[in-house]
DNA sequence: CATCCACCGGAAATAGGGGGGC
DNA sequence: GCCCCCCTATTTCCGGTGGATG
């Protein structure tokens, strides 16, 4: 293809602009997968975490362990880190220890979850096909051959357990070492930020995952300026951090329980914007608008994965609530619209007990608010508020062809 | 103070689409 | 080829319940 010369290319200009990298220098430092070098504030827990799992290193059996605390706390940042300077540290020794990280909220089924492991100690696993009892016996057979210490993560174990069979196969691995029978070892660390979940649990289950419980309670604002700090100067160009950044960051993130998590993503994603907009400077404004857009982003994502009908549902209550003032709805409601909505297509309605679970799932993904009350003779329903742009959530359903049908007029 | 509304929410089963092992 | 497995969305069945009302 022959180069426009002298003519304003504007491919070129975003590739060369790309290149000249002014605001970052290093980006991913700030993505949420990024294993720090240090943990500030953290060094208690990185240290206990560690003495449970040192014995891998003279080829004993580590102990299991169990991490729970809001998210953003660190909890998966302790883990990882840990696994990794373990890890390195056995190769260093020439002990053989293996780390398996899975993040069970990504792969929320029994079968997943064991062929994430199965892939961790070296056996390919078709996707589907196989019993969830087969692919966890290759495993263990190829366990017992190979043998070596190995430590299984599960990360968001909470989403595991929910599951039917879930918390049978989390009962298996809290005994798979009996079935090894020394010729290897296996040691479970769960993370959770569900509290509740620790109760919801088999006694037998928990007491074995239980064995050391790390509790990691939420950053405050000067701690996640620490981060901050940190993490900003590897990953920025000296001098483009506006004055406040950092402080504004850590401040909008602590009065969300203290979420590390969140205070990086903000920080990253001003950066972005500066970035993308040819600021030379990181500002506070930034920072708000990075603020507005993660969220329009994670809305976005979530609306354009939903079934159809859960869209329908959710266009039934922005169209309710908006006749009735955004003030809150109820399912009879709810579902009265949707039945409304899906004549006007000429399809068939889900049932209520449906919607009902799609309102509870609406709920988990942070688009709506809802809870059980009582109108007492007039019954007991679910209250259901938005708790997300209406805008957004709309522009979402609207690549939809089938859900844009309704949005014509 | 018993009643009874309007759902709640667990459990199990189905549909129907994608794949094993031998 | 036969029989078994997985996954997601949904249906069916059904016992349960907080509290305004009569």
């Amino acid at each position: 293809m022959a180069g426009v010369r002298g003519v304003a290319d504007p491919l070129e200009e975003v590739f060369s602009s790309a290149l000249t990298r002014r605001i970052f220098r290093r980006r991913w430092v700030l993505l949420p997968d990024y294993v720090p070098e240090t943990l500030p504030h953290r060094e208690r827990e990185l240290r206990r975490l560690a003495e449970v799992l040192a014995p891998a290193l003279r080829g004993e059996k580590p102990g299991n362990a169990f991490l729970y605390g809001l998210t953003g706390t660190g909890k998966t940042a302790v883990a990882r880190h840990v696994l990794m300077r373990l890890e390195g540290k056995a190769r260093e020794l020439g002990v053989a220890v293996r780390a398996i990280y899975v993040n069970v909220r990504q792969r929320d089924t029994p079968y997943k979850v064991a062929a994430s492991i199965a892939e961790g100690v070296g056996v390919r696993v078709p996707f589907t096909g196989l019993s969830v009892g087969e692919v966890y016996e290759r495993s263990v057979k190829r366990l017992k051959r190979l043998g070596g210490v190995y430590i299984v993560v599960l990360d968001e174990i909470d989403f595991l357990a929910k599951r039917p069979g879930g918390q049978d196969l989390l009962y298996r691995l809290t005994r798979v070492n009996q079935e090894l029978g020394g010729n290897a070892w296996v040691s479970l660390v769960g993370i959770t930020n569900s509290l509740s979940f620790v109760e919801s649990l088999e006694p037998r289950v928990r007491s074995s995952l239980g064995e050391v419980e790390l509790v990691f309670h939420p950053y405050t604002a000067p701690q996640l300026k620490d981060i901050l700090e940190d993490r900003a100067r590897e990953a920025f160009n000296p001098g483009v951090l506006g004055e406040g950044v950092i402080d504004l960051c850590a401040a909008l993130a602590a009065r969300e329980h203290g979420d590390a998590r969140r205070a990086l993503d903000l920080l990253r994603v001003a950066g972005e914007i500066a970035e993308r907009r040819g600021d030379p400077l990181v500002t506070e404004e930034h920072v708000y608008a990075a603020r507005i857009e993660i969220e329009r982003d994670r809305v976005g994502e979530v609306v354009r994965g939903l079934p159809l009908h859960a869209k329908l549902v959710i266009l039934a209550i922005i169209r309710r609530q908006g006749a009735r003032e955004g003030k809150s709805v109820y399912t009879g409601e709810v579902y009265e619209e949707y039945k409304r909505l899906t004549a006007e297509l000429g399809l068939e309605h889900v049932t209520l007990r449906r919607v009902s679970g799609i309102l509870g799932e609406l709920d988990m993904l942070g688009l709506v608010k809802s809870r059980v009350v009582s109108r007492g003779r007039y019954g007991k329903t679910r209250e259901v508020i938005l708790d997300a742009d209406p805008k957004a959530i709309l522009e979402a359903l609207q690549e939809d062809p089938m859900v844009a049908r309704l949005l014509e007029d």
